[in-house]
Parts: structure tokens; C-alpha cells; sequence
DNA sequence: CTGTTAGCGCTTTCAG
DNA sequence: CTGAAAGCGCTAACAG
């Protein structure tokens, strides 16, 4: 094991000096740098993780805590938004790693925070009033939530700006003169927001309740189908069963009026694109979203004592128009 | 913070033994232990990870080193496999982390290593001839892989034991008198050990090209149901692929023979469970299977310097027959 | 711009 | 059975 001693006497400088043209902090002349670099090079010399955050060095690792990483339905969502993380954060100069939480035992959190090895946590997945915000918050380790919910206290976040997402969608259907919209999504509740601006716009909702796959969407499309409804447009909020349901009508024939506009808002840009049903959506940049969210965490670290300010960042999502169903305007 | 010198002076004992205490290498009186964990206790001590990795105590740390970790079609497997193995590696007294890495970038498996700051590392989704497992093997670090490759020399590793799997599989068939069986997998190639047993029962084999998705399996049937084929059973490698191809029937209504056998090779045991369709299984107890890789790491880790004892470990899986459709003789 | 040095918190000899 | 003390490799004052 080479160790910055040995670096430090091949390259005839002080084993501080490799320090500092390792971590940039103070002004290094190029000539040591250079030779500094190359002695480095040579010797094959790893700087050791644990020395370095042990001598107070800030822990160059950022830690993904994701609950129900493999539990939920799939969607690529997590994928991209875990990918995103990774590369935001690689950018930055860090790496990433993911704690693997179970559900419902704050244990591993607890060690986490124990070993205390990592600069700061990315929360995805929250629930509400999460326990997890709040010992990360008694603790003071720096964290940003991938997402929000309500914990009473005010911390870092990127999240959606889902006003701003239901906003576009549901207006852009008003100026296609629907009325009357129906909601893909999970449960019988309306989201608040949702239910808001539609009464703002003066539209009226119905919930279509389906499961987050594939096979959900078609079923729900093979039952719309077979019964009578009265909406003209429909807002979808789940990815997998958006491609499901837009497909049933041209893979398995499923009859679903020509004229029934979808707009879906938790899909991919490019899942959008590759799904064979071109399906209108107020597009979910959830890789970018997610990548910002990682340089968010890694500014905040370096920012480090100087007073962890409040940050957040919300993204919203171009309306991209694909045709197909969608573009119809009211017929009926 | 509070550091174990806090502790020392709270039970009044020298540092060392509140270490020991700890570590429980070399024997305490049960008087001092007591004040020294209670001592632990009201402080509310965390002992340092990097301060004990630096002083030369392993890293209670595995790390799961997964490719593809969301770009492969969504299947159960993966994350059973990942549970598995952080709830084996929890049982010894470890954690485990994930660590993601690029495909095609062998950076990040290099920045894993240089940190050096976990004790071993577990490799799943091994690509041929995988890069990494020389890396890790070069170095002298600790790893055990979920699965197999072949790279010219001896490694740990726990995986399945096709060939029992597949001569399970076969047999069961042979003994209900299919000679010819469809083999559902993707691509066109039939594998070596597959084949082999086979042949050695005077069996023939036909490949049911799929993707391995609902839909895959889905599209799969519609097509077999359309088609002239004499085969009379089907083994089948892929999880998804295969509950799509069995509830085609029975939820699709697509038309396949009563009597056409089907059994999964790569399936969970409670994936078939709680299919609609009842499936036969070469069971695949993935968790059990990872836990027990996760365990060997650690016992790997722990046995450290002594020289790593290259282990291997195979499971079968028993044959779980579920009926329907499986249970059928050949009759045609 | 560079060198010296005092720790970070823990493990582990060595010496009772 | 227990203590004292020497580092592990690095960072960050402090001192030029």
C-alpha cells in the first residue's frame, strides 16, 4: 500500500503539498503539481477513504436511501431517477451508493447515521411524515429529499412542480374543449391539486383506477371499452399503465374511441417516445430532475458548515404533443 | 460526539478494554463489561467507521457491485437477490451497500477499489469473462459472485446448479412421456448443459424465442396458439415471460392445448404462487440463495488473512407442481 | 507558494 | 484479566 509518504518522497515535496494538489485547497505551482501528479501516477498510489474522512476530511460519498427499491411496481421511473443521482453527483467529484432501508425498521438508518462515512443522504421515496427527514434533521447530516412531504420543518428538496404539470395538462385539454376528464391513477382519491384546478377551469374529473403495469392499462381499457362513459379526455398519472392502455386499442384491438384524448404525466420522455401508441405528455425529466438533485446534495456538502441553506428546485416538463389520440379535438 | 475515550472515563476503564468490550477479542470480567456497555448506553456512543477501518479493523461492510441494475426488463429476481444478500450479510453483523457502476466504464469499479473502505465486494449479473472479477481478483480484495463466468481461475461464488435444474426439469417431462419440449428463451442459441441433458434422454428441443416481459410471454402464446407446433411440453427460462405466456389463456383467452406442459426454471417459488395461472417449477429460492452468498462473504471477510478458501455453493430448487396445465400427460 | 506537526478515533501490540 | 501507548493515512492549522 502506497500511502502519501511514499508520494510525497518520490516526488521531493512535502507529504502536505500532495495533499493540497490533491484537494485544490491551496495555490500548488505547476511545477510541483506536476511532478506531484506524475509520482502519483507512477506508484499507483489510491488515496485511503477512511484516513481522509477520519482526519475530517469531507466523506466524498453521497448516499442514495431508497425504501421499496424493488418492492414497487416496476416502473423505469426509479431506474432514471437513480441513474441521474449517480451521474449529478458523479459530476460533481463524488460517488454514490445505495443504502438498501428495509420498509419498516429505522435500524439501518441508525447505522448509517452511526458510521457516519458518507457526506450527506438523498431521500427518494418518501412517505408521509417520513421518520427518516426527521433523524437525519435531529442529526444534522446534510440531506435532499427527492420529492416532499410534509414533516414540519423546512429542508432541501427537488420535486415536480405538479401545479405546474396538472396546470398544463389540464388546460391544454380545456382549449381542446373537453370537459369532462377522466384520471388514470392508483386509489379513488383526486390528488388536491388536481381536483383544484380542474374546478378552476371548471372541468369535472372521474377516477379510473388501475394498477402501475402494463396489464393494468389494458385491462382498464378493455372495460372502458365495454361500457359507457361520458368523459372526452383522460390524464394519466401512471407510467406503465399508460403504455398499456394506449396499446390495448392497437395490439389487442381493444375499441377506444378514436376521439379520446390522453395526456400522460408520470412518463418518461423517451419512454413516451418508444412506446408504439404515441401518447401526449407533459414530459417527467426525471433523469435530469434527479441529476440536479445530486449536484444539489454534493453543493450543499461542500458548502458544509457554513449554514445548510433551505434550497429547492422544482421542475415542471414541457408538454410534448405527440398526435395520435391525443390531438383529437371534441367531437362528441 | 462522544468517542470510546468519553466511555473509557465513564466506566472508569482504560480505552482499550471499552474496544475489547466491543470486539470481544480477549476476555472481560463480567463486572466490567456490565459498566462498560452501560456505560455505552448513556452515552450514547456510535463507534467511528472510518476511525476503525483506518486502525486495521475490517470493514463491517460488504459492497453488491450490480450492472444493469434498472436496464434490464423488470423481472423479480434482482431484487429478490439484493434482499437476500443485505438480510444475509445483516444476520453475520454487516451491512452491505450498493454500488452502482456503468455498464461500459470501468471507473467506477476502480474508485470502489482505491477507497477501499468496504471488506469485500459481491458481484452480480456477471458478464462473460467479466472484467471485474479479474480487477477484484488482482487486487487481492475479498469478493464472491452471484452466479458464474469463466475467467481462468478459481473464485467464490454461490450460484445455481443448472444442471440439476435442468435434468429436474427434463426428467419430470420424460417420465409423462414428452420426447419433444419447447424452450422459452430469449434468443436463438439452446444452452450447452440444456442440450446435453436432452439429448442423453432422447429428447428434442425447440426454441420459443421471447422477451422476457408479460407481454413477450403474452405475445408468445397468441402466436404458438395460432401456429401448427408438436411439441408437447415447454420449459421455460424466463420468470415474466412465462406468467404472461400461462394467463394468455385463461385471461386472453388465447386458445393453447390443455394438455401442453409447462414447467419455469427461473422463477421464484411465490412469483408462481401468486401467478393466476398455475406453474409448474424447478423452484428458484433466489433469497435463500443470496442470503446464503451473503453470508459466505462475510464469513470470507472475517476468515481475512488466513488465506481465502475459494467456496463454491450450488442450488437446485425443488420441483413444485402446481397442476393445470402441468399436470397433463401426453395424450395427443 | 511550501513544509512541519498535531491530531481524527480506533486497534493492537506490549507490558503488567 | 486490564492499561499504556504506538500508530493507521490523512487534513488543516501554524509557521515560514
Amino acid at each position: 500500500m502506497t500511502t502519501r509518504a511514499d508520494v510525497a518522497k518520490l516526488a521531493g515535496v512535502s507529504e502536505s503539498t500532495v495533499s493540497y494538489v490533491l484537494s485544490g485547497k491551496r495555490p500548488i505551482s505547476e511545477k510541483t503539481r506536476a511532478r506531484v501528479l506524475s509520482a502519483i501516477e507512477q506508484s499507483g498510489y489510491k488515496s485511503n477513504y477512511a484516513a481522509s474522512v477520519l482526519a475530517g476530511g469531507s466523506p466524498r460519498l453521497v448516499t442514495m436511501m431508497i425504501s421499496n427499491l424493488f418492492t414497487t411496481p416496476a416502473s423505469r421511473i426509479n431506474g432514471a431517477l437513480v441513474d441521474g443521482i449517480v451521474d449529478g453527483v458523479k459530476e460533481s467529484g463524488f460517488h454514490s451508493v445505495i443504502w438498501p432501508v428495509s420498509n419498516d425498521d429505522d435500524s439501518d438508518v441508525d447505522l448509517l447515521l452511526k458510521s457516519n462515512f458518507s457526506g450527506g443522504v438523498i431521500l427518494m421515496n418518501v412517505k408521509e411524515n417520513d421518520q427518516r427527514l426527521h433523524l437525519l434533521n435531529d442529526q444534522k447530516i446534510p440531506f435532499v429529499v427527492l420529492g416532499r412531504t410534509e414533516v414540519g420543518f423546512d429542508y432541501n428538496y427537488v420535486d415536480r412542480d405538479f401545479d405546474a404539470v396538472f396546470s398544463k395538462a389540464l388546460s391544454e385539454l380545456n382549449s381542446f374543449g373537453h370537459r369532462h376528464v377522466g384520471v388514470i391513477k392508483s386509489g379513488k382519491d383526486i390528488p388536491v391539486l388536481l381536483k383544484s384546478i380542474a374546478s378552476s377551469l371548471k372541468m369535472k374529473l372521474s377516477i379510473l383506477d388501475s394498477s402501475n403495469t402494463h396489464q393494468g392499462g389494458y385491462e382498464l381499457a378493455k372495460k372502458l371499452s365495454a361500457s359507457d362513459f361520458d368523459y372526452t379526455a383522460i390524464v394519466s398519472l401512471l407510467d406503465a399503465a399508460t403504455i398499456g392502455f394506449a396499446e390495448a386499442s392497437s395490439k389487442y384491438s381493444i375499441r377506444i374511441p378514436e376521439d379520446l384524448s390522453l395526456i400522460a404525466l408520470n412518463m418518461l420522455e423517451d419512454q413516451a417516445e418508444k412506446s408504439e401508441a404515441k401518447i401526449s405528455t407533459v414530459a417527467f425529466e426525471a433523469y435530469a430532475m434527479a441529476e440536479s438533485c445530486g449536484k444539489m446534495m454534493v453543493e450543499i456538502i461542500e458548502s458544509g458548515l457554513k449554514g445548510a441553506s433551505k434550497k429547492h428546485e422544482l421542475w415542471t416538463g414541457e408538454l410534448v404533443n405527440r398526435g395520435s389520440i391525443s390531438q383529437a379535438k371534441v367531437k362528441r
